[in-house]
DNA sequence: AGCCCTATTTCAAACGTTTGAAATAATGGC
DNA sequence: GCCATTATTTCAAACGTTTGAAATAGGGCT
């Protein structure tokens, strides 16, 4: 049943009588060979179902055609929904993608950046973890020449490195903006993890909203949270302490979160939980599902942010851009309003 | 900044002023090498970075280390969970996991197939599309001798194979008896994709904890759709369209079905839907935002599903278990009480 | 000094492919 | 039939590593 010997060139080479290099050439299609060469050698390597060896090739041309991409987590659907866009645009272009979860802990991310260094990547995509300040064991790919790009999490401690990110400032933006329009001039904001700032210029598109169509800022208004539920409600219990500052509206930096906020504010019954217009980011497919609905959703176009890495990182493999020349692209967001 | 010269053995070798077999049996531990060798070696190693070119390893084991996994979608998180645990086990076997989705489309499944193949993995987990019933794109991996694990979903049509399997037929008996035991004795089943054939185990499971309980059925409170909206809604009228056999319970074969199905029921000011006590399977954390959560989930582990399967093929791979000694493996569903 | 034994290092081939250079075969002109 | 082209094939080295066999070095003994 097993086929043993396994089908290279030099088998091949044996069973037609020619040698190696003939059949190699043959195979891709060199002009110097012989079209009636060329015919009986491809025949008899589908009738023998020859697949080239990778290893030999990679190690022949110094690459690996493997882009490696290391997130935090698969569970978020905005990773999950970026990673179409790698996949699909890696795959067209003749990469494999191998994926590598971090699960936020700066541990495991070092641990992923060392796998993907001695698998030989030829390029790296990385969300970084919240917790990854020090860019130590990134470094070791750039003295390689191996390019990294940067994608969705701001690696704002490293200063000299390619991005893509989500335009989250104008998303938030126009959220609040959306909000403003609607007649609200208490508008909460909840923000993600204070320590991390890949989710500042959130707050900063909220703030100039709220500047630029001159509705007072209060800080009352203001609380941070991560992705722990203890944190989320000790948040929105601040945020609904002040009855001379009480939200009408709310956005917050993840839809999940934002969840867990409504829900809250449901169960403690309070007064007008069921008034309060609320923006997330994300636009999940569940909320079709969620009984007090968000009134829209920040859309962030993962697929697009995926593919723009994707594609800034080919060319930097392909040397189209030069590792040094550090670019930035942002994707823009889209707001959508909830028809209910 | 970047250095352009590789740090091979060979270049360690010079700088040492030693040969290449010396340098390598040093890394290697070999007991035939001077202590200090080795740790001049090292030192020298880790001072130039030196990291196996893998290419060249791979060329020599006549392996990858690379584990290749095709399943259907990412954004069920089914499979996004149980990727958790065949990455988990294959990094700490020294593997690394490549994955590629084949959005249920015949087509997509054979393209992903062929790159696996070129792409010289070690071996194969597969969760087929829903379209699949012709294994020839497979039959290749087998007589190449490289083992595919088939997980979740039950590839019937192809008898001689590896497979783990979660135990849904255990799952919804559990479930369908669960609701037996509250009383309910006009139970509805709402099944997946008529034509495939990994939910008929489902099905079964509903049927037989009917007939232990004594529990009479009928084809009335039965219907199928598939992971179409319109579909759904269509199989939940025919549902719910019968007076003599108006439904108290349901049992879903996938918790979006289930939410989409009793969305549908309060969106049509159903007598009773808030009445109708529903389990499916998936135990989404979706559900603890819900207004009108199922009662219990049926939880399908799917990590340990995927332990099982990268497990299994480890063992098929190192030859502890011979490749035409097909296996055949359950893991039990679990069934989750909502306490509201 | 000569010999043997052990410790250590080096040699050389192999894995499967690619590719420029060299060799050979085929063709045409005369 | 011979030479000059051109068409086609083959040679040989290289990519970076591993590993059994062979070589060498060092030490102790007589």
């Amino acid at each position: 049943m097993i086929n043993n010997t396994p089908v290279t060139l030099k088998f091949l080479a044996e069973r037609l009588k020619m040698s190696v290099s003939t059949v190699s050439k043959a195979l891709n299609n060199y002009p110097t060979i012989n079209a009636y060469t060329k015919q009986r050698v491809q025949e008899m390597a589908r009738e023998l179902h020859f697949t080239p060896n990778k290893s030999a090739i990679n190690l022949k041309e110094k690459r690996s055609r493997i882009i490696g991409v290391i997130l935090p987590n698969l569970l978020d659907h905005f990773f999950t929904r970026s990673i179409y866009g790698v996949e699909q645009f890696a795959t067209n272009n003749g990469y494999n993608v191998i994926i590598s979860q971090s699960h936020d802990e700066l541990e495991k991310e070092i641990q992923s950046a060392n796998m993907m260094l001695r698998g030989r990547v030829d390029g790296l995509i990385v969300a970084i973890s919240k917790h990854t300040q020090d860019f130590e064991h990134f470094n070791q790919f750039e003295k390689m020449g191996i390019p990294i790009v940067y994608y969705t999490r701001n690696p704002s401690f490293n200063l000299n490195c390619h991005k893509v990110l989500g335009n989250t400032f104008q998303g938030c933006y126009q959220a609040t903006k959306f909000l403003i329009d609607r007649g609200h001039l208490k508008i909460a904001y909840l923000g993600g993890p204070k320590m991390t700032n890949f989710t500042h210029d959130r707050f900063n598109g909220y703030i100039n909203a709220l500047k630029d169509h001159e509705v007072p800022f209060s800080a009352k208004l203001v609380a941070y949270t991560d992705f722990d539920k203890e944190n989320t409600i000790t948040a929105i219990k601040n945020l609904f302490a002040h009855p001379d500052h009480m939200p009408t509206a709310l956005v917050a930096f993840k839809e999940p979160i934002l969840f867990d906020a409504i829900k809250y504010l449901k169960s403690i019954n309070h007064p007008n939980f069921n008034k309060i217009e609320s923006i997330g980011f994300g636009n999940n497919a569940f909320i079709t599902y969620l009984d007090l609905p968000p009134i829209a959703s920040i859309e962030e176009n993962p697929e697009s942010v995926g593919e723009n890495a994707i594609k800034l990182l080919l060319q930097l493999i392909n040397k189209e851009i030069d590792m040094e020349n550090y670019q930035k692209v942002m994707v823009d967001c889209k707001l959508v309003v909830h028809s209910s």
